[in-house]
DNA sequence: TAGAGAATGTAACATTTGTTACAAATTACA
DNA sequence: TGTAATTTGTAACAAATGTTACATTCTCTA
């Protein structure tokens, strides 16, 4: 195969190998090695092409007016640049991407991978489920962040959760994940849940809740 | 033409009214109509179908434990319902959708539109840019919701903004659209920026900002 | 151009959350 | 099974935001 790490990514599963290789070759592709440090996309850079990691790691980053920078994320094969923005009215990269390691990147452009959609319906569909699933990711993590308070976002995420018409519920993250979905901090979590037993609202064991005030909590929850 | 709205919609813009006819006609499609107050999606349910809505409106409508409801949108023709997650992993409406007048609904299953866009290059694009601004869109709201205090907010804000870089940006909402768009109360802005200002940091005279401090003022949007 | 409505500026107080620190309980694993 | 690391509970104080209310300024239009 010519690049090996791809039929791991989402984006080419259930293509075979052979498959794979034949999408590539039938596209004009261009690979392109990056030395550590050096500047992949600039935020603001139009997004004119799919760019998928093959080796090394990149990593997005923002420059504020004065220049300094602020690491968002890590970027390692298989995955591509900013791939739910890619086909977006007037995309633009939303940060800088700087190679971590030496790296290489595949780089097809947007009208060409929209050809290759246009004849493996496979791909087009793995393409889809990739944007519709961060699509929905993200609508899931503005509700919580839209709630004001974090009784609010508490007795939304339990009331969401399985079991919660029998009232008991189990948590399956731990205290600072959960703190870290709402975007507080741990402490401030714990009070808030400690709070809402001692009103009688709930009664928590460690991960698992009992709802005992179901009208009272969904009070909470409202907008 | 068979449903003369949806000349109007985007994801079947660029295209002839006989196109689109033709296109309707070439898939499996069924309407269905709604009485007024009819229930047209149950929140949780698989999203089988693309659902246009052709006459009438709907509304979006969660409902929490004890059964209250709480409106979240209304939508009107020729939008989509859930348009972005359709085709997400096990996606399932987040709401339920109810019809506030009589409402005409034109339904396309999954796999069929998926054919739809493979056959039609435009509907695909029309399509992936409906889904990607959509992320476009939901990635910024989270991006300022991320940020902690206000005056962070407003900050990140003022510095995208035209003009940053000369010192000196016009904000073209008024504070009451701004705040909403921060998720903070409009009186709270108000007071974050007009301490920024007597920190030295801006000056503002109504919806003209002059950054003084951009050094400072940076360090404002970090993580 | 007067007047109404909208937008903005500001203040006092209540509420919520962050920060920091430490103890207790639990879990992982050597 | 015992010890280290992780997770959870809690407290006191600081900081930020919400709430409510009102005055002021701007803007549009009759």
């Amino acid at each position: 195969m010519k690049f090996p790490v791809l039929n791991r990514s989402p984006l080419f599963s259930g293509l075979s190998d052979a498959e794979i290789d034949g999408i590539i070759d039938s596209v004009n592709f261009r690979s392109r090695s990056f030395p550590a440090g050096a500047v992949a996309v600039i935020a603001g850079e139009e997004i004119s092409s799919v760019m998928i990691v093959l080796s090394g790691s990149v990593r997005g980053e923002m420059t504020d007016l004065t220049g300094k920078t602020i690491k968002i994320e890590d970027i390692y094969p298989p995955q591509a640049l900013a791939a739910a923005f890619i086909y977006g009215r007037e995309a633009r990269y939303p940060v800088n991407v700087i190679a971590n390691t030496d790296a290489e990147l595949l780089i097809i452009g947007k009208s060409e991978f929209l050809t290759l959609m246009n004849n493996d319906r496979r791909l087009l569909l793995n393409y889809l489920t990739a944007v519709c699933t961060r699509a929905l990711f993200l609508s899931d993590r503005l509700r919580f962040l839209s709630f004001r308070t974090i009784r609010e976002k508490y007795a939304h995420y339990i009331s969401s959760l399985p079991g919660a018409i029998s009232g008991r519920v189990v948590i399956n993250r731990t205290q600072q994940e959960l703190a870290d979905y709402f975007g507080v901090t741990r402490p401030s979590l714990a009070r808030a849940v400690s709070e809402m037993e001692s009103d009688g609202l709930i009664s928590v064991d460690r991960r698992e809740v009992r709802i005992l005030d179901i009208r009272r909590l969904s009070t909470l929850s409202e907008t």
